[in-house]
Formats: structure tokens, sequence, C-alpha cells
DNA sequence: AGCTTTTTGATACTGAGACGCAAAAATCGT
DNA sequence: ACGATTTTTGCGTCTCAGTATCAAAAAGCT
């Protein structure tokens, strides 16, 4: 699941900041730059320490402030994955109702999408009298079926 | 889905000790007690709360090092509701794959079940080259079908 | 009753994230 | 181009959930 490019990106950040009318400054050029260079799952801090790779002058209030614009705008999405922190998604933009397996022996994360659970998600929703506006599914499971088969390409496994 | 009883919990939470060598004493009483005299998901916090209320001397420690021991034995579930601090669940003894709606114009957490989903899930994982282990489903949604047809019993609503 | 092990409450500490503020940067009107 | 206005920034401080420490208390053992 390969992200949203980094120039459209930007594209969406500035339409963005444009309607709320807010200014587009260097920090957030480095910021949403650090952002759409990889497709991992991050934590503040850790583009913080990538954003200051780039710029040493990125403070953490700074990151912490931007976050939540590139969450409003669609950009990215914030994630829990069960730690006492957050995690964001540059991901979404490209596939916004995708969810993850977590493994529990090698800590990988594999993210997948599925027409059927999403359809399964509205119909229950709707039986209970509400509807569906957002949904996260978290699997945890184990690679042992892929170890068996001497298939796990993972350097843990 | 109502949880499982006060007698049956304290009973399986004494096996749990006695297999782990650890003693019961007047605090975990009192805070098993307090965990199974409601359905409701509660925070550690809340818990203190409601404890000090039958035992002015239970300490905040005590909660936060009992709250592990209660999900190691599979009586009560942590859970996140993308709040910044956790959630435990008393029903999960009595029902461990139910999973949450909650609705986010009145806060109301609805509880149900799906054969479907969790048969999706294992197939997923499968799929994937994983054995699925442990699962959390969470979807977002609005009361606002209910409120149109005026069956919202909701104080909120 | 003595001795050992576990548990407790009080207190200090940690780490993610929010907040307040004065300086700096961007934008606007002329 | 320039001063006024608005927004944003970095720094420092603060908050708050949860953890660690430790001496005292309670439980269990013989
Ligand atoms: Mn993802
Ligand atoms: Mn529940
Ligand atoms: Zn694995
Ligand atoms: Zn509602």
């Amino acid at each position: 699941m390969a992200g949203i490019n980094r120039v459209a990106a930007k594209e969406k950040f500035l339409r963005f900041l444009e309607q709320k009318n807010l200014r587009m400054t260097s920090q957030r050029q480095v910021i949403i730059d650090t952002v759409f260079s990889t497709d991992q799952h991050f934590t503040a801090e850790q583009l913080l320490d990538w954003a200051r790779k780039q710029d040493q002058s990125v403070s953490r209030a700074t990151v912490y402030r931007t976050l939540p614009l590139l969450t409003e705008s669609g950009l990215v999405h914030e994630m829990d994955f069960g730690k006492d922190y957050k995690y964001y998604d540059p991901n979404y933009a490209d596939s916004p109702n995708h969810n993850h397996l977590i493994c529990q022996d090698c800590d990988r994360i594999v993210e997948f999408e599925s027409d059927k659970i999403d359809k399964l998600q509205d119909e229950i929703s709707q039986s209970l009298g509400f509807s569906l506006k957002a949904q996260q599914l978290r699997l945890t499971a184990s690679c042992d079926e892929l170890k068996r088969l001497g298939a796990c390409k993972n350097k843990a496994c």
C-alpha cells in the first residue's frame, strides 16, 4: 500500500491551509516532506527526529501542532496500536478504509482492505439504528503459518 | 450484554491468584466487587473513585496494580476508545469477541457480536499467512437514524 | 510467637502531549 | 518598499495517566 505521492500531498495540504486562512511555512514544508517520504506508521517523536535531520530548527511544539492539521485535512490518520502514544498513518489519503494486522511475534504491521468487512460494518451499524462514520479494525495475529511454510520474509522470523 | 456475575468473577479470580501464588486481600476484594457491580466500561481513576466509596483506604497504587491482574486473568479487557487513557471492559469474560459502536453525537457505547465478522477476520488472517490471536473493532457512528425514528432512548438525544 | 514473603499506601518520578508567551515570520494596505 | 496586523514559531512550563521505590503492614508458614 504505497502512500499518496509527496507532490499531491503538498498540493492537498496547500488547499487545506488556504481554505482555513492558514499559512504555508518552511517548517510545515519540512514536516510534510518528511511525512510523505515514508509509508510507515510513525509517532510524533519519530517525526520530530526525522524532520530535524532535514532542518534542526523544527521544534517539538510545531510538530505537535502540525499533526492535527494533517489529520484534519485527511492526509494522515490518527491510530492507536495499543501503546500509550499515538501513531500516524500516511497511507490514509490513498485508502481511507484500510485495516491493520499486527504480528505479535515480530511486530510487523500488514495493511489490508476488505469490501466484505466494509459492507458488514455498514449493515451492522444500520441494524443498530446508526449510520457509520468511521471505523478502526485491528487484528493481532501470529506469523506461525508463514514461518511453517518458510515464506516469512521478515528479518525477525 | 450483562457481565459475569460477581460470585463467579470472584471465584475465577481466586483460582487465578492461587495458581500464581498471590494472596486475596481485602483491597482486592473491594476492587473486584466494584468492577463486577457494573457492566460499564471504566477507567482506572473511575474505579478508584468507586472503590473508595466502599473503602476509603484503597489506594491509587493498588488499583493500578490490580488492573493488570484482572486483565491477565481474563476477567476484564483493556480497551482503547481513542482517548489518552485506558478503558477496562468487565463484559469480556462473558463474551470475549464482542465489539463496540461508539456514537459520536451522544457518546453512547453499544456492544455487539457478529459471527460473520469473526469468520471474516479469521479468513483474512489465514489468507495473509497469519493465525488470528485477538481482535479489536471500533465503529464510530451517528444515532441520526434512531433520532429520525424517535426511537432514541438516550437522554442526550 | 517468630520468621519469611507478599502487599500496601505514600511519594517521587516519567513521558506524551498541551499551553502561554514573547520573538520572528508572513501577509496586507498603502 | 514599509509599517501595521495577523499568524506562527521555539522555548519553557505544566498537566495528567501511569510506573517505580521503599518502608510499613498484612498474610502465611512452621
Ligand atoms: Mn496503515
Ligand atoms: Mn464491551
Ligand atoms: Zn511475525
Ligand atoms: Zn447518539
